[in-house]
RNA sequence: GCGAGCGUAGCCAAGUGGUUAAGGCAGUGGAUUGUGGUUCCACCACUCGCGGGUUCGAGUCCCGUCGUUCGCCCCA
């Protein structure tokens, strides 16, 4: 087939989808509006540059899984990997700084990485992040994943749980690094592969390793909490209290890291078991270098991501129903068809929800169709009635129908109105 | 980038080398020329992702390619 399809880890949202995209962009509005955060939009391209500083060059994000490319000018440019660095940027960019105090931001939007697409993970994909920036108040922390554990609960995600961790600071996490270097190197040989290889590049990693003999040497390695600096250790503690406070539940994990270099202190991640291997639904934590390795005075910060595509599976798995229209239009003949057609415009007017048959066959193929839409009620409009200037309404539930005026419709609107969420609620 | 599975209609599918490619859902028309959710009938794949090969014969076997799924790596 010659058909063009699309790419290869992309896809089309379809509108029986879209709904669910809804929900969580509402939702979020809401949820984030109300915690005083502002939405930024940035560029879905960048100079190459500021990924490679401001997630690390030695990241498999940075090293294997950027799209990047030439523009006409010969600039290196890069589709967004994520969003913290272009949020940053702009944020340097624009002296968000110098308006003082802390600055709330929030953003949303397609994000790009070359991987091999697997369930839960595509090449295009979408996220929803926030980014406190300007506070080292462990209460930022708190409230940051309090934030994203409300947001996920208003939507009626269940079975999710949290894993919490302090990779202290960069120094922190050296000599821890150089600990775990120490540790493992005697055992080097009985490390999987990827572990051997890790060894020197990110030996943080082993301790991630799902290779049972490497698990099993892991054990006994040194944990990152022996490692955090006393202010480190004193900001974990105050950040664990605050939660405990909330009533907010996480699982202690020392072997939680992140992937993207920027991180310290605190990490955290929300894990679904119900999307296989790709489980992370919300991974974040605290940056406090990150600000200032962009060019930018030395600012404390913490934020999150939300994968839209992991988490939208899980609203699905959970189903909701596809929202129904209130009123069906059946017509037949010319007048009464170009009555229906300006009733359902009246209506949508009035703020109901309408939609017009435009078949023209019978009224019993036309009412099966009312039927399969799920709608309300049915209006019907055929010769007499376009004679008289009514409708009928047929309330498809019971059954019951009658005729009104066509000219009595706003008069009787709030009447149909309230009859429409009573059908709605008995169903 | 690596490993394994899959690809038959809008959707779910049977088919495992012999020729007319089951069935179900959805759709369209009719029984029912103005009243649905039940029922009945009819129609709906010159073709099995694409390209090549083996064979008298291929949806079925082989190679390639594209897509997809699951896992590894990694991450949201």
């Amino acid at each position: 087939m010659g058909a063009i399809q699309a790419l290869r880890g992309t896809r089309d949202i379809l509108p029986e989808e879209v709904s669910y995209w809804q929900r969580v962009e509402t939702a979020a509005r809401d949820i984030l509006g109300r915690s005083a955060y502002r939405e930024i939009r940035t560029p879905i391209f960048e100079q190459t540059d500021l990924f490679e500083r401001g997630i690390g060059e030695a990241t498999d994000v940075v090293g294997k899984e950027m799209y990047t490319f030439k523009d006409r000018g010969d600039r290196s440019l890069t589709l967004r990997p994520e969003n913290t660095a272009g949020v940053i940027r702009a944020f340097i960019e624009h002296h968000l700084h110098a308006q003082g105090g802390v600055m709330r931001l929030w953003y949303t939007g397609p994000m790009f990485r070359y991987e091999r697409p697997q369930a839960g993970r595509q090449r295009q994909f979408h996220q929803l992040g926030a980014e406190l920036v300007g506070s080292p108040d462990p209460r930022a922390d708190a409230e940051v994943i309090a934030i994203a554990t409300d947001l996920l609960q208003s939507l009626g995600l269940k079975a999710l749980r949290m894993d919490l961790n302090s990779v202290g600071t960069i120094a922190d996490r050296q000599t821890y690094r150089e600990a775990l270097v120490a540790y493992f190197t005697p055992h080097q040989a009985e490390l999987d592969a990827d572990s051997q290889d890790r060894l020197t590049r990110n030996p943080l990693r082993i301790l991630d390793s799902k290779d049972e003999r490497t698990k099993a040497i892991a054990q006994d390695a040194p944990s990152i909490l022996d490692y955090l600096s006393p202010d480190s250790q004193k900001h974990f503690d105050r950040v664990r209290q605050l939660l405990e406070d909330l009533g907010i539940s996480y699982q202690l994990n020392p072997r939680l890291v992140r992937g993207l270099d920027y991180y310290t202190h605190t990490a955290f991640e929300i894990i679904s078991d119900d999307l296989g291997a790709q489980s992370t639904v919300c991974g974040g934590g605290r940056y406090d270098g990150l600000v200032a390795e962009l060019g930018g005075p030395e600012t404390p910060a913490v934020g999150w991501a939300i994968g839209l595509e992991r988490l939208i599976l899980l609203l699905q798995q959970q189903s909701l129903a596809a929202a129904a229209v209130d009123f069906y239009l059946v017509s037949r003949g010319d007048r009464a068809e170009a009555q229906a057609l300006k009733l359902a415009q009246t209506l949508r007017q009035l703020g109901f929800a309408a939609e017009l048959d435009l078949s023209g066959s019978a009224f019993g193929k036309q009412f099966k169709r009312a039927d399969r839409s799920g709608a309300v009620a049915c209006l019907i409009l055929g010769d007499a009635e376009a004679d008289s200037e009514t409708v009928q309404i047929k309330w498809l539930k019971s059954g019951e129908q009658e005729a009104i005026a066509q000219s009595d419709l706003l008069d009787k609107a709030d009447d149909l109105r309230r009859r429409i969420t009573d059908f709605r609620e008995g169903a």
